[in-house]
DNA sequence: ACAAATTTTATGTCTAGACATAATATCATT
DNA sequence: AATGATATTATGTCTAGACATAAAATTTGT
């Protein structure tokens, strides 16, 4: 038997099973002991094994099912997470200064292509923006950007000379949902000439459809400098 | 004061907690109420309060601080989870027949930059393995990898022309802690030729660290075939 | 043997109350 | 005004016990 901490918290309970998970003492597949078994082994209540078991189970560790006890995941899901920055924290996260430029402003009647990324009505209007975010006077990150009217009216009178669309729609309609796509392109003259790079040469692109309660509210697409690293760990 | 349903449990209440947040009755900022509070608003235990509100936290939707208070986070910190499948399920996630090929295996001491990259003494062995992955006997994935013979002596012997060492590893060292990096590169010689596309194409590149309790195992760059998107929703 | 009804069981969730802890606010001292 | 000691407070965590619920195991009916 091991000797305990005095007092034993869900945390302790958490290292300790995950611990002999991996040290294959619980192989893959296990069937482990019931949560009155864990709470009597680690002395402490039931509730505080639970607490310790639900967080293991919501880090993909083990698989949880009424009456059928817990197991330890045969292929535990790995997952990252990214945080999504604003273009300006990100910039000033890496300490350099954040600077921003509008290059274009034009309320518009939705194209065809973008009706139907976002499922919108024929006629829709949308503001297309497109801008250019600066890290130390250096290009940073592209953006073009559509937003849909009918959901930020105010989009087609605000300024963005000052604030960018990025910060000024968090600030406008905060909590939605998106979708993000992620790949690798090659610079279209626009892109290029924006970000200084060459014709043709690989750009890391980012595009993400937002949604707020179901209705679409901004389809944007990010082209970022050459160089530029998406970092994540777990 | 609102109907309330005749039980009140933790996502009753998240879930309206959530609602005025979002509804701007609670703008970003805001100090909101303390637990007891709501608990008595809720008809509830402070208990099921907290866990509500400490799963809002855990979502990065409020802020929570000792004796501060929980307030609604300003910036709220939006954040993308990936998940980060076998390429074999991938693959066939996507409904195509997975084919793996093995190209290059041979043991061999870490070149410098590698040392540097995981950190490894000098002399230290390592395994040299480059393989392919295909979708429907397309070119899907080209994979350049190392692994550390000092965590995984077995992977020297291991016949990888069955069992790409990505599905080996992880049966073999599960439950480790890795760093991934994306980027858009463009296409060397040994890349294009393996995906097939042509020098200096763009590229979507990931490099993965792993480690297993601190020590590094393997490090690995996946270059996708053009036309890949990695795909989030949040 | 098969299907339907019943029991059993492990997890899911809640409660009321308690003590712990970090951070702020307040008061006393130099 | 700056410093240090002390009280206050909101969240963090734990407990013991209770009832809920999904699903497996068993019994019953045909």
């Amino acid at each position: 038997m091991s000797v305990m901490p005095q007092k034993v918290g869900y945390r302790d309970i958490k290292q300790e099973v995950f611990r002999r998970i991996r040290n294959n003492e619980w192989p893959p597949g296990t069937l482990l002991p019931g949560e009155v078994e864990l709470a009597a082994e680690f002395g402490c209540a039931r509730a505080t094994v639970n607490r310790a078991m639900q967080e293991l189970s919501d880090d993909g560790i083990i698989d949880r099912k009424r009456k059928g006890g817990s197991r330890v995941n045969l292929t535990p899901v790995r997952q990252v997470t990214f945080e999504i920055p604003l273009v300006r924290s990100e910039v000033e996260a890496k300490g350099a200064v954040y600077k921003y430029e509008l290059l274009y402003n034009k309320s518009d009647i939705a194209p065809l292509w973008l009706q139907n990324q976002l499922s919108l009505p024929v006629h829709s209007h949308v503001q297309h923006i497109k801008c250019i975010h600066f890290a130390d006077d250096k290009p940073y990150q592209y953006e073009d950007r559509w937003i849909n009217q009918k959901v930020v009216p105010l989009a087609s009178e605000f300024d963005f000379l000052k604030v960018s669309p990025n910060e000024w729609l968090i600030s406008e309609v905060p909590y939605t949902n998106a979708e993000v796509r992620f790949s690798a392109t090659s610079a279209e003259k626009p892109v290029a000439d924006a970000l200084g790079v060459g014709v043709g040469e690989p750009v890391f692109k980012a595009e993400r459809i937002t949604w707020l309660s179901g209705e679409p509210v901004t389809f944007v697409r990010l082209y970022f400098a050459r160089g530029y690293e998406m970092i994540a760990s777990y």
